[in-house]
DNA sequence: GCCATTGTTCCAATATTTGGAACTTGATTT
DNA sequence: AAATCAAGTTCCAAATATTGGAACAATGGC
């Protein structure tokens, strides 16, 4: 989410404008994009004219620049061509049949878990709104099992950079403790989000890991503490495990045979 | 969906390549791309590590280049923000509780309908399939409901470039035909997809468009003909223009009093 | 071990980007 | 109606990145 300071090259400059754009609250005009991006007029003129030539940006009459729909183009085709997603599917309904409650997928990027495919509970209030979404590994149940998977000198590295900031009463911002939690998911071969990220939300989940270890993620069941237990939650937790089991066998065999993953 | 011949200057090419890898069917190695994009190996090869380390495509141990995840995220935010889709939403829900089949929003882009949002029907087999995806305007619900409300000049300009390609039995091939059609629904205020585009799924839409119709686009409900009769459909019909005005109607107000959109 | 295929690096010629300043445009005030 | 101000657009020599061909690894069949 962060832009890593420096962007480097053309490429960088523009998607950092586009990123620029997308996150901000609402449509920009030149001016505020000038500011925020620091870049000079001219430079950044031409670069939103190229951006928009390519329907990265919209323009409106009112010249305000907004994200543009191609990129949904794009995202669309990612996402659905999306090997892993494909292969956890069937698995993510089956546990939503299960538990009746919304189940995620996601993989780490970064210091991050995007989330990458997502089935809701009973009533569908709102499909898609967390799909593409980035949240921190320290205070998600994703987060914390995918570290769980990881060789120990990459999780090693990744756990130093972080910045173990507070989310709720239950955030982990004890390095040490959060290092013992993520031993003992790894014995255990699942783990739990207590209210770590947001109160009110709790969540139970499982890593799904290829086999070099080059993708890491998990999947979790997610739910009100309200209406369901942490007892409840610990009853899942096999059948969580085994979906992210499932997952990460299919993905081996799909890696494995043949150089190509089509 | 299909790059027009010379895509322009540098970020033209990069994006040109980024779709090339997004729409393919697989993952795709070097010398896949190479063949594809035409470019000159040296190049080819700086622009795919650029789009690599910006997180637009994801390269694997195997070498190969899948979409990154970068692009999902850039999407989610694009979308959650997106003002149209939000003001739009309440009103899909409507409609869904109402009809209870599958209601779509989608826009206008260039001679296609992009899908922007979607609220499922009963059982929620698959969600988001569809947001992000482009269909041609003529023979779609949205599609040719949006072309009613652009201005004659406008839609003369679209029309006339169309290829009228044939999905179905249904599929207008005649622009004469399509041209009359189009007149009716402007009459209306709403129109119908007859199995034009997909065997066995027909759907009612209405149009939305804003006040200088910069912005075009609709509402539809969507479902498979053996389920849900015309008539049935046409009994909608006044309800889905209904919330087309309305949406049109939030829109003017949102663009109105103030230059900004936030 | 050799050949074929695929991926990577190098570098002078070329095209693009850069960034400051000058120039429109359009709204608001005097 | 003229003056003022802010926002957006255009211009161009200097700096920089891209280009594209060819040489160089790495991989893996035979």
């Amino acid at each position: 989410m962060v832009d890593d300071g420096a962007a480097t090259g053309t490429l960088g400059k523009a998607i950092a404008t586009l990123s620029l754009v997308c996150e901000a609250e609402a449509p920009l005009r030149f001016t505020d994009i000038l500011e925020r991006s620091g870049q000079p007029r001219g430079t950044l003129h031409r670069q939103l004219t190229h951006l928009v030539a390519e329907g990265l940006l919209d323009i409106g009459r009112d010249q305000l620049y907004a994200p543009g729909l191609r990129l949904l183009s794009l995202a669309a085709s990612a996402w659905s061509r999306n090997e892993m997603r494909r292969l956890a599917e069937p698995h993510l309904q089956a546990l939503n049949a299960l538990t009746g409650e919304t189940v995620h997928l996601g993989v780490l990027r970064g210091a991050e878990i995007v989330y990458l495919d997502k089935v809701e509970g009973r009533q569908a209030i709102r499909m898609y709104s967390q799909i593409g979404r980035a949240s921190p590994v320290y205070c998600t149940g994703i987060g914390k099992v995918a570290l769980s998977v990881l060789a120990a000198q990459a999780r090693a590295v990744l756990l130093e950079r972080l910045d173990l900031r507070r989310f709720t009463q239950n955030t982990h911002t004890d390095l040490a403790a959060l290092v013992r939690e993520i031993e003992e998911i790894a014995q255990n071969g699942y783990g739990f989000d207590r209210e770590e990220h947001e109160d009110g939300i709790h969540c139970v989940a499982a890593p799904i890991v290829s086999p070099d270890a080059s993708l890491a993620g998990g999947v979790s069941v997610t739910a009100p503490s309200f209406r369901v237990a942490m007892a409840q939650m610990a009853d899942w937790a096999p059948a969580v495990r085994d979906a992210g089991r499932a997952v990460s066998r299919d993905i081996a065999v799909r890696m494995s045979p043949r150089p190509a993953w089509g």
